[in-house]
DNA sequence: CCAATATTGGAACGCTACTCCAAGTCGGAG
DNA sequence: CTCCGACTTGGAGTAGCGTTCCAATATTGG
């Protein structure tokens, strides 16, 4: 018996093990031996199953742990500080990215289709329930944790495809792909053009000891940092509080 | 005679006015009354014509002032404080997504393919450069850049399509326009299930009042703000000093 | 048991990016 | 001026895509 849920399934493992362009309706049908028109009578577009089966990756991540835990938290989501729970989130978002690599273009493509499609409204509310035990006004809510989510959905989006060090403790010989690439992008900084990036070359030594997800940890605090300060636990809403 | 520039502009022109779908080899050809052979042989790719024009834009929003503006800066990009800098360059950006509403999708896209590809490369010299002068220790720009980088691409693809309101100082019919979008999230956020979008549903009120480009500026200066908290400009980079 | 309905598989359609090639154009050497 | 090699052009052709349509088959309710 073929169903929605058969289809998005079996949509999701192709995406995973052979990649963006592998997902085509023929594909489908051989991999679970049936016709096009069974398939359509199901899901009625191929982006409609695109978007299932992002919502689907999206909606786990963010109702699942963020990383396998040693430690066993006392409920789903149920971190310290909301600091803390804010950066779970983020990084749920940030591995499932990474254990989906498809996810990061197809988000980025889903996002500027409906901005304020399931995906985003998930995100939405993940980040700013934690937001309102931050102190920040309920007034200023929506304007922090959209820069929060946006931070968030342009790093993941951004940081998909590069080759990652071996992050469960596997062989550390995903590491020397990794440091390949580093190497490969290292020098392709030092030969440009000294007079158009100054910046780059200037950083360009910093490219090699770069760990994504730590560096996607100290974007996510600087934003938080930035939150916390311009609002202040203490501050009563005075006045018209400026941000700069 | 054809040529390269004149196949990326004539593509360039067919996104602007048709939209996302309309670039197609055939459209190509018609508007430039060739054959699809003479295309490929400037071109040689769909991809890279779209990488190209991606590529031209950028370029153009990068070079020129943000918006066209009533004051004569002294010079391109001649603003007078780093922060005043950083924001003109994000909202060059900004800008360009809004006038070239293609551009969204495709830019997230081609960013996610190749995170390091020209485009980003030009954004993170843009922005890198005024950070130099911010006060943060050169051990902390790649970090500081990385995260603004982040947050602007992040913001520009996701508020790209939505209707803004007239910006060049036109007819204010456009606002109709944008109330109705806002009033039509306003009313679906209203409708969500108060269990699983507690949040949502309390910042519903505040969508209608929205300013996408206000809100783009903001979340720039609390990502601004948690920079310079992080890296107070007397500081000269005492020992370890961390983010958190 | 039968009729109405839901589901299935696959043929067919229009569209796409892209390849290939014969014809045309151009520019410098003799 | 002529001729030849290289560059350029336009279009026919190919393979693959999403989607539609429909006859055949299962399933269900009366």
């Amino acid at each position: 018996m073929l169903s929605r849920e058969r289809i998005v399934e079996a949509a999701i493992e192709l995406l995973d093990t052979a990649g963006e362009g592998a997902l085509t309706v023929r594909t489908l049908t051989e991999r679970l031996s049936t016709g096009s028109g069974a398939i359509y009578h199901h899901v009625g577009n191929r982006n409609e199953l695109l978007q299932a089966a992002i919502d689907t990756v999206i909606a786990d991540a963010l109702a699942a742990p963020p990383t396998e835990p040693a430690a066993p938290a006392t409920g789903p989501g149920a971190a310290g500080t909301p600091e803390d729970e804010i950066r779970a989130v983020a990084l749920g978002l940030f591995d499932a990215v990474t254990e989906h690599p498809w996810l990061a273009a197809q988000l980025a493509v889903q996002i500027t289709r409906s901005p304020w499609g399931p995906v985003t409204l998930r995100v939405f509310e993940s980040i700013g329930r934690p937001m309102r035990v931050l102190g920040v006004p309920q007034r200023d809510w929506f304007a922090t944790t959209s820069t929060l989510v946006h931070y968030i959905l342009g790093a993941t989006t951004q940081n998909a495809q590069n080759p990652h060090g071996a992050g469960d403790g596997g062989t550390p010989g995903g590491g020397a792909e990794r440091a390949e690439f580093l190497d490969a992008a290292f020098r392709a900084w030092q030969d440009l053009d000294p007079d158009d990036y100054p910046f780059i070359r200037a950083i360009a030594d910093q490219m090699r000891e770069h760990d994504d997800r730590r560096q996607f940890l100290t974007g996510i605090d600087l934003v938080l940092k930035g939150i916390i300060t311009s609002h202040p636990p203490a501050t009563r809403s005075p006045g018209t509080q400026r941000v700069t």
